[in-house]
DNA sequence: CCAAGATTGGAACGTTGTTCCATTCCATCT
DNA sequence: AGATGGAATGGAACAACGTTCCAATCTTGG
């Protein structure tokens, strides 16, 4: 028996990874510890650190490996630019809203660190269906950017209200009540628009409100930079 | 003499308040600590506690106090709703770049903490402009949403550029040449767009990038909501 | 002047990310 | 098969953090 069988328990990045995104998943982003991970892995919280350099690229690794299934499953569809493009943003939008540490992730990522391999994924994603909608060349660049900052603006503000798919709209409808009384309550003086749609937080459709937003940053590609086809 | 001079050094909400920015300024989001601050209010960290909660608390007084004079100086300028509009980002963004840990404190700031002062803040000024448009009253909350989330998504990613006013662009212009030539040595066959667009990041210019996108959202409420004054 | 409350500041606690290193595993060579 | 050396492990230890606690000190009203 020159080859005995190799262990399936041994510690891999990927084991690691996946661990990591459960974790995040089921504990928030402050239950990811090195030492909650290593008991999770059956192992010491040095170990992890022979496959992962620190937790910022853990981090980082449980982002794009989420953010790579949700942009490449399934393969856009849509029959108008404009439908593919929300297609590849509901895609974005539905990863975060199953991983609810995802937003805030997303949010602050390229400016924590730029050369990290999810932010090329996101804009080509975007730009692929920017370029479709007409736009000329020199206005990809801009008009991605555009997209792609208001998709991720919009992931890190709608990051509390995750997790609504398994239909607990309980917390989230109390939660969204609390901020809409909130901002009714404010000085009439000096908010009086934030008072004026305070009512509409409370029963608002945060999809809705996200396509919403999709549709009309596009409309504003077109209407700056874009040929209509 | 029944009452002595008042002592001048007494801490208060707001000088330390004052002291976390310019912590934060100076030595970036990992430099405020209880015991920094502390030090340099020649007191003990646990003295800061009489006055602010937590550090969660801390952080939103911060950003709050740097939020609440970017949007109040100057009063709003400009002929047009959309150059009010691009005045009141403009204010947002200058002060992003004045305090690098701004960005990122603001894009997941809603997400944070939906109950703080912020976020009101930042709806009703450009609300307001958004109303002037000639947006009608149904459409508000998500033309403005729509606006909000881009620029807050832009703050969080251009985060890193910050500092530039300074005049040591040296440091910035090595960082988005190491982003462009990173994006360029992608994978030709999976990232043709990145590749295309890789080489308009070496020498863009931030602000103009981001007003280019507020002038994108705008026109994009105005054709999907807005009436033609 | 004196009590009572407000405020201070330093010590201490529990937890975190990370480092260190002795030990164990395993593929390869003789 | 047995030795060898790098790969991998895991537990202890360290520094730093947010936070709590409490004795000491100020400040104020009677």
């Amino acid at each position: 028996m020159t080859s005995r069988t190799r262990r399936t328990d041994a510690l891999s990045r990927e084991r690691i990874v996946e661990a990591a995104v459960e974790l995040l998943d089921s504990a928030g982003e402050s239950g990811l510890t090195f030492r909650a991970l290593a008991e999770r892995l059956a192992t010491g919280a040095g170990a992890l650190y022979w496959h992962v350099a620190n937790k910022g690229e853990l981090l980082d690794a449980a982002t794009e490996a989420v953010v790579s299934v949700a942009l490449s499953t399934p393969p856009v569809s849509g029959d108008t630019p404009g439908e593919r493009i929300r297609a590849v943003a509901l895609g974005l939008y539905e990863a975060i809203d199953r991983h609810a540490w995802l937003g805030a992730q997303l949010a602050t990522q390229f400016a924590r660190n730029p050369l990290n391999a999810v932010a090329p994924r996101i804009w080509e994603s975007f730009g692929r269906q920017v370029r479709t909608l007409g736009v000329p060349e020199p206005a990809w660049f801009h008009s991605t950017s555009a997209l792609v900052n208001y998709v991720l603006g919009a992931a890190g503000q709608n990051a509390v209200n995750a997790g609504g798919a398994q239909g607990r709209t309980g917390d989230r409808g109390t939660h969204l009540d609390s901020v809409a009384t909130a901002w009714e309550r404010l000085d009439s003086e000096s908010y009086p628009f934030v008072r004026a749609v305070a009512g509409q937080i409370r029963d608002h459709d945060d999809r809705e409100q996200f396509l919403s937003g999709v549709d009309i940053v596009v409309a504003g590609i077109v209407a700056v930079h874009g040929r209509v086809l």
